[in-house]
DNA sequence: TGGTCGACTGGAAGCGCTCCCGGTATCCGG
DNA sequence: CCGGATACCGGGAGCGCTTCCAGTCGACCA
C-alpha cells in the first residue's frame, strides 16, 4: 500500500516541470542549472527551491545530444586474449584514471578490444560519438586500431607508445631506462654471462626492456648475443628459460623482462637444480604482489602504474580542452628483493 | 595539404542525409536501420548503399534521447578503499561481464563508488537514466548504496548478497560452503585445535565463510571458540595470528577467509618458528595468483570469479528484458596444495 | 530629461533519432 | 469487378535539454 503510493515509478522530472514550478522559462532555469550568468538572484534561488522539492536530477542524454558533448570518456584494452585484462596491472591503471576522473563529471566506459566483436564495438563507440575522448592501452605492433583511433574524430592519448603510428599524445613508463637500470644492476654484482628473456617483441614495452638491456650491455663492453623470446606469460617464461640453459649452462644472470615470465624461469632453474641468486641471478619486471612471495623473493622493476592512469586521464582532459600536452615518460626504479 | 583536404572534419552523416541520398523518407530510413518491416527492397537496398557510401553511423545519444533507453550498463563497485578495485578479484570479475555485455551492444561504464565523490557520482549515474542497469558489488553492512540502489529505477542485480537489505535478484559465490568444505579437510586430516581469522564481519561474504567453519566444527563436535577478526588485507592475517599463536599456541590448523591474509599468517608462523603443515595446517580463501607461489604453495579454497561476473550480467540482461530471474549462488571449491 | 548601456527574460529553433498514424498502392477471394 | 485486408510510405510530433536572439526594463550620464 505504502509501497505502491510513496514508490509509484515517477518520472523522472524535466527541466519544464522544474521552471513551471519556480515560476520562471525554462531557459532561465537552464542557466542556473548550469550556474550561468543573467539571473536575478531571485529567480535563482526559486528554482534551486523546485530543483531539490521535485528532485530534479538532469537527463544526462538530452544534455549530450543538444550540447554535441558526451559525459563519459573512454578506456580501451585491446589485444587478442580475452583474459589479458585480468592482469593485475590495467585494474591499478583503473584506480589512477577512476582518481582524476572522479574530480570531474565524467564516466568511464571500460572497452575490452578483444575478439574482433570487440574491436567492431570499440570503433562503433568512437565513430558515435558516445565519448568524449578515448585512453588506448596495449595495442601490438600491427593493432589496427591504433590507425583507427588515430583518425577518430575524437582526442586519444596512448598508455604506451604505439609503434606503428606516430602518437602525438602517449604516457608510457620509462622501460627502456627501467631494463638497463636492472641489467646495470646484474653488471655491478659482478656478473658477466648475462642472457635476457624479452617480451612479445610486437609491443613497444617489450622492445623498450630488450634495448635497455642491450645498451647497458653495451656500455659495459658485454656479449650480447643471449637473447630468448617469451610473451610475457609465465609457461612462455619457464620454457625460454629452459631454452638458455640448454644454450648456456653457465650463464650467471638473467635479466626478464616480465615477472610472470620470471616467475616461470624461477620454476625450471629449480628443477633444473640451480640456485638463485647463488648460481644465477634474476631480475623480474612489473613489481607484481606475487613478486614480493617467490622464492627467494623477486628483484624486479617497478614502475608507475596508477600515476600512468593518472596522466593519461590528466593529458586526456588537457587534450579535450583545447590544450596540446606533450608526451609523458614517467621513471621506473629497481626493487632490490633476493633474487639479485 | 592532403591532410586538410582529405581529413576535413567532417560532421558524421545524419540519418536525414541518409534519407535524402537514398530517396526516401527519414522514417523509411530508419527502418532499415533498425531493421523493422515495411519496407521494400528497393528502397532498403538505396538506404544500404546511402549508408555505406557516406559511412553512416546512428547517434547513440540521439536513439537513447528517443527510445528512453540507455545503450550502457554500470558496473558499480563499492567500498572505503580506493584503491580496493586493485584487488585481482574485479579485473576477473570484469572480464566476465564484458564477455556476456560483448554479444550485446551495452556498453560498460565503470563506477567506483569509493569516497563521498563517488557515490554522489553513482548515484547521479542511478537517477540520470544514462545506464539501462546496475551491477553492484562488494557493499558492506551499513553501505547507503544498496538502499539507493534498491529504490533506483533502473534494474540493479548485486555481486554478493548484501545483508542489510532483502535483494531480489544477487549473484553469490558459495562461501559458506567453501568455508565449511574447507574446514572438513582441517577436520579429516586429524587436526581437532581449529581456529580462524575471519573476514571483515560487516560484509556478506565474511560473515558467511565464519558461518561455513562454525558449521563443519559443530557438526563434528569440536570447540569454535578459537576465532580472530581480521580484514582482508596482508597485514590484518599477519597480526590475527600473532592473536592466535598468544591465545593457543598448541593450535593445530587455521582456517583464514581470505588468501591475503593466509599470506600474512604465513610469514608471522614462519617468523614464530612453526611449520606449515607439519606444525599447523593452513587453508585460505579466494585462490588468488600468489596463492601458488607461498612457501608452502596454499591450499585454498577457489570461487569462479569469472563465471560471477558473467552470472551478473546475464541477470541483468535478462532482468532488463522484462523476465524476473532467480538468484544464483555459485560453487565454490577445494584446491589441494601443500599447506593443509 | 532623453538616450544608452547592460543586466535580465522567455520564445523558439534546434540536437539526431524513433514511432505513431493517416494515407496510398497492391493483392486477394468471392 | 469490388470490398477489404495487407504491404508500404512519409509527415510530424516529440525525447529533454541548450542556446541564440529579440525584446524589457531599470540605471546612469550628460
Amino acid at each position: 500500500m505504502d509501497q505502491v503510493t510513496t514508490d509509484t515509478p515517477r518520472r523522472q522530472p524535466t527541466l519544464d516541470e522544474v521552471a513551471e514550478r519556480a515560476g520562471v522559462s525554462r531557459s532561465a532555469a537552464s542557466r542556473v542549472i548550469n550556474n550561468a550568468p543573467h539571473v536575478s538572484r531571485a529567480k535563482r534561488e526559486a528554482v534551486r527551491r523546485a530543483v531539490d522539492d521535485l528532485g530534479y536530477v538532469p537527463n544526462a542524454t538530452a544534455r549530450a545530444l543538444a550540447t554535441k558533448q558526451a559525459g563519459s570518456v573512454v578506456l580501451a584494452i585491446s589485444g587478442d586474449d580475452p583474459a589479458m585484462f585480468a592482469d593485475p596491472f590495467f585494474a591499478e591503471v583503473v584506480v589512477g584514471v577512476n582518481a582524476v576522473l572522479e574530480e570531474t563529471d565524467l564516466e568511464l566506459m571500460l572497452s575490452l578490444a578483444t575478439s574482433t566483436r570487440g574491436q567492431a564495438r570499440l570503433e562503433q563507440l568512437l565513430r558515435t560519438h558516445q565519448a568524449g575522448g578515448v585512453m588506448l592501452m596495449s595495442l601490438h605492433g600491427d593493432d589496427p586500431l591504433a590507425a583507427l583511433a588515430q583518425q577518430a574524430s575524437v582526442p586519444v592519448v596512448f598508455g604506451g607508445r604505439p609503434l606503428n603510428i606516430e602518437a602525438r599524445y602517449y604516457v608510457d613508463a620509462d622501460n627502456r631506462g627501467g631494463a638497463r637500470l636492472a641489467t646495470e644492476h646484474l653488471i655491478a654484482s659482478g656478473r658477466r654471462k648475462i642472457a635476457t628473456i624479452t617480451g612479445r617483441i610486437d609491443e613497444g614495452a617489450g622492445i623498450a626492456r630488450l634495448q635497455g638491456f642491450q645498451d647497458a650491455l653495451a656500455v659495459a663492453g658485454l656479449d650480447n648475443s643471449l637473447v630468448e623470446p617469451g610473451d610475457f606469460s609465465e609457461d612462455g617464461g619457464g620454457t625460454a628459460m629452459g631454452r638458455l640453459l640448454d644454450r648456456a649452462p653457465d650463464l650467471e644472470a638473467v635479466f626478464i623482462a616480465s615477472d610472470q615470465m620470471a616467475i616461470g624461469a624461477l620454476r625450471t632453474l629449480a628443477r633444473a637444480g640451480r640456485t638463485v641468486p647463488g648460481d644465477v641471478a634474476i631480475i623480474g619486471f612489473n613489481d607484481i604482489p606475487a613478486a614480493r612471495h617467490t622464492t627467494p623473493p623477486l628483484t624486479t622493476v617497478n614502475q608507475p602504474i596508477e600515476a600512468l592512469g593518472r596522466e593519461m586521464a590528466r593529458m586526456l582532459l588537457s587534450l579535450m580542452s583545447g590544450k596540446e600536452p606533450s608526451p609523458l615518460i614517467l621513471p621506473t626504479r629497481l626493487i632490490h628483493r633476493d633474487s639479485a
